[in-house]
DNA sequence: CTCCCGATAT
DNA sequence: ATATCAGGAG
């Protein structure tokens, strides 16, 4: 089976299980996703959200304006639970005042201009681009999807930018918002880093690892 | 390549 | 104690 045949079975099987997916971290406007992404390196979701949520809604911080005028060890105080504190704060106020100054306050949608903004790389301008305007340029590489893609034998290497790329190569357009997504879900859910749990994965008979792993223990699946 | 860095599961 | 969490910049 060629790598394309695989990724298109792996795709069927986890849209049956996962269905349409969604975005799993809150946010009602364009600025407050790419906020909740910029705050998500190295850090679950889970801890972004409640970040947000005292953030955005209970304090209604959530513009460009207000962080521009902030204090950065305001901000600092703010984020400082999601880790890199100091950095994420420094690239929130930044882009606000990128966003005031070159585009009025709005997010823009070109891949060259987010990539411009402070802290924001590849991984994070396809979030938004993809999740607000359903643009999709590239695929979202982000630490699920490069041990997934490398666990299963898709790709071999951890440099994102190759492995997006290689991705590009093999996952039907239609899918390139939705495959990441399906993989990120599926490496939370099943295939966690510390101990995937091969022997209750949808995708184990197209996945070198879940095979191997499988057959050692002698739980026969093919 | 290193550094940034707190919260959480194991 | 240690690995890991929707990364990016220098």
């Amino acid at each position: 089976m060629t790598k394309k045949q695989k990724v298109k079975k792996i795709i069927a099987v986890l849209r049956e299980k996962f269905g349409k997916p969604e975005c799993a971290l809150n946010y009602e406007t364009p600025f407050e996703l790419l906020v909740a992404v910029s705050l998500s390196a190295q850090c679950t979701d889970k801890r972004v959200n409640i970040v947000t949520e005292e953030m955005f809604r209970k304090k209604g911080i959530n513009t460009p304006k207000q962080f521009a005028e902030m204090e950065l060890e305001e901000i600092e105080t703010l984020v400082r639970s999601t880790g890199f504190y100091k950095n994420k704060a420094k690239n929130i106020k930044k882009t606000s005042e990128i966003l005031l100054e070159k585009y009025d306050g709005e997010v823009p949608q070109e891949m060259d201009k987010l990539v411009e903004l402070a802290g924001v790389g590849r991984k994070t301008a396809n979030v938004v681009r993809g999740q607000i305007w359903g643009l999709a340029e590239g695929i979202t590489v982000d630490t699920h999807v490069k041990r997934l893609t490398n666990l299963i034998g898709l790709i071999k290497g951890d440099n994102p930018i190759i492995i997006e790329r290689e991705l590009m190569e093999m996952v039907p357009r239609e899918y390139w918002i939705d495959i990441s997504h399906y993989l990120i879900l599926q490496g939370r859910d099943v295939c966690v880093a510390r101990r995937p749990q091969c022997d209750r994965c949808e995708i184990n008979i197209f996945c070198n690892f879940g095979r191997k792993k499988l057959k050692k223990e002698g739980k026969n699946n093919s």
